[in-house]
DNA sequence: CGCATTATTTAAACTAGTTTAAGATTAATG
DNA sequence: CATTAATCTTAAACTAGTTTAAATAATGCG
C-alpha cells in the first residue's frame, strides 16, 4: 500500500498518534487518473485536494488566446489542487491535467472540513504545509528575477531530474517562462560545453 | 487606537468571540520603526511577525554581489516577516526595512506558539491567511510570465496606487524585475499616450 | 506497418529590455 | 543654504530571448 508515503509526509511535519494518523488517512481515497485526463478545468470549482502517489500532473493557467503557462508540475509526493478554488469554493483559474498515468490520494472539500473538526491538530498540519508553500513560491519568484533562462533551466533539471526527465521541452519552456525554441538553444549550448 | 484595523482583519477571516479576539490582541505589541531602520537582516533569525499599522516596508533579497531584488512592499494592513525563518527558526534569506516612519503590531515567536496553544482556533486563522498568500504568489508568478514590463507596471500602480505613490522608480523597477531606466521609458511612453 | 500529428532543431530577422554613460532634478545633510 | 549624494531622464549600443519559418525527428494511432 503506497499510502505509506502520505503517512510519512504527514509525520515529517507534525507528531500524530497512530489512531490520529489513521483517522486522517481514512478520509483520503485512491483515484487512478489516466494520462491526459483533466482533474480540474478552468471555471470549475475544485472539490478535491490530491496527494500524488504516482505519475505526474501539470498545473497551468490559460489566457483567452489559449496561451498556456505551466505554473508547476506535481509528481510523487506533491499536492495537486487549486487552493483558492478549493478553499473559497470559487471558479478555478487553473487547469490540472495528468501528464502520465497517475494515482492520487484525494480528499473532498466536505471531508476536509470534517477532518479539521474531528482532529483540530490538522489545522496546524495544513498551516505548516501552507507556510512552506509560501516560502517556496517566494524563492521561485526571486529565481525568476535573478537568474537567466539558462540558469533557471539548469536549476530545474538538477533540482527535479526525475520530473524533468518525463517532460517535453515545450512543457519545461512554459514552466520557465520562455519559448521552446530557446530551450533548444540552451540545450545545444550545454551539449557543446560538456564535450 | 489603530489596533482596530487588526481586529477587523482577523474578523474578516474567522468568527471570534470578543474575549477570544482580545486574548489574541493581547499578544501583539506596538512598535514604532523609524524610516530606514531594518527590522530584519539576511542571516538573522526572524523572531517576530508584524502587522503594519502605518508606514511601509520593503522585503527584499540581496545576492553576493549586493544586487537587491524587492520581493514585495508591505503597507498598512499587510504583514511583514520572513515566514520560513520565523516558522523554522532558520537564518533569514531576506531583509526587511522601513521605507517610511512606521508602526507595527508585533508578536514574538514564543507568543505566537502560546497563542496557538491557548486559542487553537488561531491555527485555522493563520492557515487561511497562508492559503490566501499562496494563491496570491501564484498569481504574481503568472503575471510575470504573461505580461510585459509595461503591463506589469500598469497593474502595479493601478492595483496599489497608495503604495506606488510613496516609492521611488528604482524600488518599483526592482519589484517588477526590470531596470530603473526602463521604468523611465515606460513612464514617458504612458505620459505621451495620455496627452 | 504506415500515416498523421506533434515535438525538436536550426537559423535569420526581430524586439523587449539591458547596459553604459552623461546630463538634469530632486532630496538629504551638515 | 550650499553642497553632496541620490534619483530620474535620455539616448545609443547592445544582448537575451522571441518570432517566423522550414526541415527533421519522434510519437501516437488506426
Amino acid at each position: 500500500m503506497q499510502a505509506e508515503l502520505l503517512r510519512t509526509y504527514f509525520l515529517n511535519i507534525i507528531a500524530l498518534t497512530p489512531s490520529e494518523l489513521e483517522r486522517i488517512m481514512s478520509h483520503y481515497h485512491e483515484r487512478k487518473v489516466p494520462k491526459g485526463e483533466f482533474v480540474l478545468r478552468q471555471g470549475e470549482i475544485c472539490g478535491f485536494e490530491g496527494y500524488v502517489l504516482e505519475g505526474c500532473f501539470k498545473i497551468s493557467a490559460s489566457d483567452a488566446a489559449g496561451m498556456e503557462k505551466v505554473l508547476y508540475f506535481a509528481a510523487q509526493d506533491w499536492w495537486v489542487m487549486e487552493l483558492d478554488s478549493f478553499t473559497n469554493q470559487i471558479p478555478s483559474k487553473l487547469d490540472i491535467q495528468a501528464l502520465a498515468d497517475s494515482v492520487l490520494l484525494e480528499i473532498s472539500k466536505a471531508d476536509k472540513e470534517k477532518l479539521y473538526k474531528e482532529i483540530p491538530k490538522t489545522e496546524r498540519l495544513f498551516r505548516i504545509m501552507s507556510h512552506k508553500a509560501v516560502a517556496a513560491w517566494q524563492q521561485r519568484l526571486i529565481r525568476n528575477h535573478t537568474m537567466t533562462a539558462e540558469q533557471r533551466y539548469d536549476h530545474f533539471i538538477t533540482t527535479y531530474p526525475d520530473i524533468a526527465a518525463m517532460l517535453t521541452n515545450k512543457l519545461i519552456a512554459s514552466y520557465l517562462g520562455i519559448t521552446q525554441e530557446f530551450v533548444s538553444v540552451i540545450r545545444k549550448r550545454r551539449a557543446l560545453k560538456k564535450s
